[in-house]
DNA sequence: CCGTTAGTTCATAATTTACAGAACCAAAAT
DNA sequence: ATTTTGGTTCTGTAAATTATGAACTAACGG
């Protein structure tokens, strides 16, 4: 397989987008190969080459994104390699999960609330705002996505 | 400064949803103990004792703290001490930070759009889709937010 | 002007992370 | 039966991250 230099340059971009997002550099790199790469599906192999890391990495990598459902893999009947792409799905579910990340501090928030002694002080009452917006959000999310779906529709 | 069982472990629990944010570990706690302590405004001994961690740990990530505008801190005639608080603010710029975030991968996602090579595969529907979202979601954000104020008032 | 307070800066030590390389393994091909 | 393919697992290690402690500084206090 043969990068462009622009390609070359998203898989990094795109890596350390995820990076900056908690995600280790290898499987980040495989996020942007996967996302430029002219195949939409590509082998174990293929990915080591591309991005010149070793079978370790590779595998480490592929099964911690298989894991956390950002790819998935499809085999043909006689032959043994996996084709890994993309899962189709993940950017929705990257999303609501991103939103659920904030819901679970809601959860640690309400505990601060209830345990905080603080009388007569303004920060009770943003502390209450912020579990009340997050809320909020939470509850708003599933009415976001309907929006957009039907937009689409 | 005495900190409950609860409130240490608290501390820690927000440190580490700030930390899979992306925030160095001294910091994160230092978050946390804004958050759960007994005075909302804490000096820089205090935080120091309170978390067990040196001076220079504590310089560091007040300084930080205060670059990326979470904390703040006020001062009173004849007393050198500064007092550190969480920004009020903090958490409304912090959501619109996490969307924008989202807004900065949209762009890198259209790059990918205009460069890549898949004909007729249904991966281009998606990304263009994935993009449609974003925008429609960073268009949104204003919106949402003043919903929330509105509803508050 | 000497000591104390409220920090900052620097060198370095201690972890932690992330990867490479080699050994390994099971299924299929020869 | 043994070789090849398609990986996985297991150290070892280089690099990056974090924290420490000591030295330093600037401002104020007596």
């Amino acid at each position: 397989m043969l990068l462009s230099e622009k390609q070359l340059s998203l898989i990094e971009q795109i890596g350390i987008y995820h990076e900056s997002n908690g995600m280790q550099p290898a499987p980040a790199r495989i996020m942007g190969l996967l996302m430029v790469a002219d195949s939409a599906e590509l082998t174990f192999d293929e990915i080591t080459e591309a991005l010149n890391i070793s079978k370790s990495a590779t595998s480490n990598a592929i099964n911690l994104l298989l894991q956390t459902n950002l790819i998935e893999y499809t085999t043909f009947s006689g032959d043994r390699k996996r084709y890994f792409k993309l899962k189709i799905s993940s950017w929705r579910e990257g999303f609501t999960r991103k939103i659920d990340d904030l819901t679970g501090f809601a959860v640690l928030l309400r505990q601060v609330s209830e345990i905080r002694k603080r009388e007569n002080s303004s920060s009770n009452e943003d502390l209450k705002d912020c579990i009340g917006f997050l809320d909020f959000l939470h509850k708003k999310l599933p009415f976001i996505l309907e929006e957009w779906d039907n937009r689409k529709a």
